[in-house]
RNA sequence: GGCGAAGUAGCUCAGUUGGUCAGAGCAGGCGGCUCAUAUCCGCCGUGUCGGGGGUUCAAAUCCCUCCUUCGCCA
């Protein structure tokens, strides 16, 4: 089979922890995968598309303890939240890894022992400070305060035997890789940072866990005290998923043409560890794409934040194909792009519903009642010169396509193909055929023909970003089914006589909020309050205590203002003095997370901490985190304070954490 | 602090190697059509292309510098 093709595409996602819950990021990876696997079958190469789980770990060890459960049913039930989830987001997978199955633990032991064997791998001490809630080493001058300088948390020193990778060996070969291969990683600016980052001397990794310490992993394979560290377990599975040292045919065929897609948090372990892991093996080298993040409002989207978006809900409200347009239209692969509701149903309106729906609509319905409502006969065309540009810009767009996806530019080959959408709705207002009809049948026939045909172009060219929709609108407009090939997507390809059938409009329209808060000035109205502007200064300062009364004098302000401000019950768990304060509290504060969330709160004068452990709370969930007394504070407690001192607000009844308050 | 990237119309951004590169979409204004989901089509921008300096016959596009923002530094 693969002899008849035209080359072979291998995509890989990440493999996602499978303590996360889904979110707009995960699902945004895995449809841009979706999106260019599906172009590349267009193209007419042999495609493999890989995604999957990562299960090991200490954070799946705890949680599993936590409920109860063994590591391995743990992860058989949450790796469903992924698996399950790509089917209803029109995502075909055409395999789904999870680094606890023994397809993948039978390889990492084999290469380890390869390594190990030709001496790549040593045994070595460790010295560091260990935060378990990141499973990270640091030195003593990256603590803050003695504390993890990424939670806040408790850090342990450790010494210990570990084993370890000689990755610093390869530090030369691997610039010399960077520099011939240019397109090795993409976007360049990334590249770049790699090309900084071997500026330093490049260390060995430590590749192992004591089992005493951590029990979920693969044992080495030489010395069973030992577990490997997750990283290096995990980025094999793209390897062991097509057939290392045991179907090795088929992995020689698709690993030389590896793509990885991922996050740009996760370059170094790709760029630097990854592929010199790779170079030990003796391996080729892979291709590394890193797309940035969306956010939120202008801000990093994290589950700290409580500003995760929820792609299911996105999916639920508007549906799959409508999400995925907007997740590849508005992204430039990359960078960063701002998600938002509005952003979101405006893209699907303007394009969607008014470009691309309404010209279906408009030329089905007014073939049904005038063509007798099938595909007409091509004849002369229009007649007009507008034939000839429109059967060429047609023409040009799966070629056009081709070498922006080759380009990994998604956003400009949708954007091309909604342009050729915008010329065909031109094209039938320059030949008016609901006109022409009433002197000139065959011409008229021969627009809506023509029109016709370019649509079957952009919806084949669209298909791979909204098969489901373009499917049906393909049908609907008597095209049948999606070219298997885009060589096959040829001119004059629509058959007159074609039933066309169109049940209702293909992308019914949604009320667009009045204004964006995040983005668009507010209209009219809003114009005569001023502070409408200055609501960004006007927002609380990050203060642990609403400041009291403020009461007159605030501007108004419109609900999506306050709808940003996520607030939720919380519970507290625990609660000590900051030291070096005499009004700070340090709290933990469950919010139905996975972690609680660590909230400084000056509240120290009203309340022993005693008082608080076991109070619910409402927390301001979305607030941006800043340090208060060196101590980590992710979130605000609200209190009403008066001349007797604060006094924090509860829900009038338990209320579970993590419930939104509104 | 070191290294890197970016700053283009009210908003979101295109502008490969210097010479129709001063653009698109959205918003706003005016007009047209009525087949269509109040949809579609046309017309309307005097933008110091962040500031300053330089190279060149010619720079948003190259060099220097300053300002601002962002990223990376295991």
């Amino acid at each position: 089979m693969s002899d008849t093709k035209k080359g072979v595409y291998y995509i890989t996602t990440p493999i996602y922890y499978v303590n996360d819950k889904p979110h707009i990021g995960h699902a945004y990876c895995t449809v841009l995968a979706d999106v260019l696997a599906r172009y590349h079958r267009l193209f007419g190469l042999e495609t493999w598309f890989l995604t999957g789980v990562d299960e090991h770990g200490q954070k799946v060890q705890e949680a599993a303890a936590k409920r109860g459960l063994t590591p391995q049913q743990h992860c058989d039930e949450m790796q469903a939240h992924f698996r399950d989830l790509w089917p209803t987001l029109d995502v075909k997978n055409d395999d789904f890894i999870r680094t606890t199955e023994p397809r993948h633990e039978r390889v990492v032991q084999e290469a380890l022992q390869r390594l190990w064997d030709k001496g790549e791998i040593y045994r070595g001490e460790y010295e560091g400070f260990y935060s378990p809630r990141v499973e990270k080493f640091f030195t003593e001058e990256e603590l803050v305060d003695g504390k993890c300088p990424e939670t806040g948390g408790d850090v342990t020193r450790i010494k210990e035997a570990n084993y370890f990778f000689r990755m610093g060996k390869y530090q030369d070969r691997l610039l010399q890789h960077l520099h011939d291969h240019p397109d090795c990683i993409r976007p360049e600016s990334r590249r770049n940072e790699v090309l900084g980052f071997l500026q330093k001397p490049l260390q060995d990794l430590c590749i192992s866990r004591p089992k005493a310490r951590l029990a979920w992993g693969i044992p080495l394979p030489f010395d069973a005290d030992y577990v490997t560290y997750v990283w290096f377990d995990a980025l094999l599975n793209y390897c062991s998923a097509i057939g290392l040292y045991h179907d090795q045919p088929r992995f020689d065929r698709l690993w030389p043409n590896v793509t990885h897609l991922i996050g740009k948090d996760i370059l170094t372990t790709h760029s630097v560890y990854w592929t010199t892991m790779l170079m030990a093996l003796e391996l080729p080298l892979p291709k590394i794409i890193a797309h940035g993040w969306w956010l939120i409002d202008k801000t990093k989207m994290s589950k700290s934040l409580g500003n995760v978006v929820n792609p299911l809900s996105m999916k639920d409200k508007y549906g799959t194909d409508s999400l995925r347009y907007f997740l590849m239209r508005e992204m430039v692969v990359g960078l960063d792009a701002d998600f938002s509701e509005t952003a979101f149903l405006k893209r699907h309106n303007y394009d969607l519903a008014n470009d691309l729906g309404n010209l279906a609509n408009r030329l089905v319905k007014f073939a049904e009642r005038s063509m007798g409502g099938v595909v007409p006969e091509q004849g002369e065309g229009s007649g007009t010169p507008h034939d000839a540009d429109l059967r060429a810009m047609a023409e040009a767009l799966p070629g056009r396509v081709k070498d922006l996806v080759d380009d990994i530019r998604v956003e400009q080959a949708v954007e091309a193909t909604i342009a050729l959408v915008r010329r065909v709705n031109r094209y039938v207002a320059e030949t008016e055929p609901f006109k022409v009809i009433k002197t000139d049948p065959a011409k008229a026939a021969g627009a809506v023909w023509m029109a016709l045909e370019a649509l079957r172009f952009a919806l084949n060219c669209l298909w791979p970003v909204m098969p489901s929709k373009c499917e049906a609108l393909l049908g609907a407009i008597g095209a049948g089914e999606p070219v298997a090939t885009l060589d096959e997507l040829t001119w004059g390809g629509l058959k007159p006589g074609g039933a066309l059938v169109l049940e209702s409009a293909p992308f019914p329209r949604f009320d667009v909020p009045e204004f964006d808060a995040a983005t668009d000035v507010a209209p009219a109205a809003a114009k005569v309050e001023p502070p409408v502007q200055a609501k960004a200064e006007a927002a609380p300062e990050a203060a642990p205590v609403v400041p009291a009364a403020a009461a007159e004098a605030q501007p108004r302000i419109a609900f999506p203002d306050f709808a940003k401000v996520d607030l939720r019950v919380g519970t507290v768990l625990q609660a000590e003095p900051v030291t070096g304060s005499d009004k700070l509290l340090r709290l933990q504060v469950d919010l139905g997370e996975a972690e609680p969330r660590q909230v400084v709160a000056g509240i120290g004068k009203a309340y022993a901490p005693g008082d608080l452990v076991g109070r619910q709370v409402v927390i301001v969930a979305n607030l941006e985190p800043r340090k208060v007394f060196g101590q980590l504070s992710s979130g605000m407690i609200l209190a009403a304070s008066d001349d007797a001192g604060p006094a924090v607000l509860a829900p009038a009844r338990p209320i579970p954490p993590g419930t939104k308050v509104s």
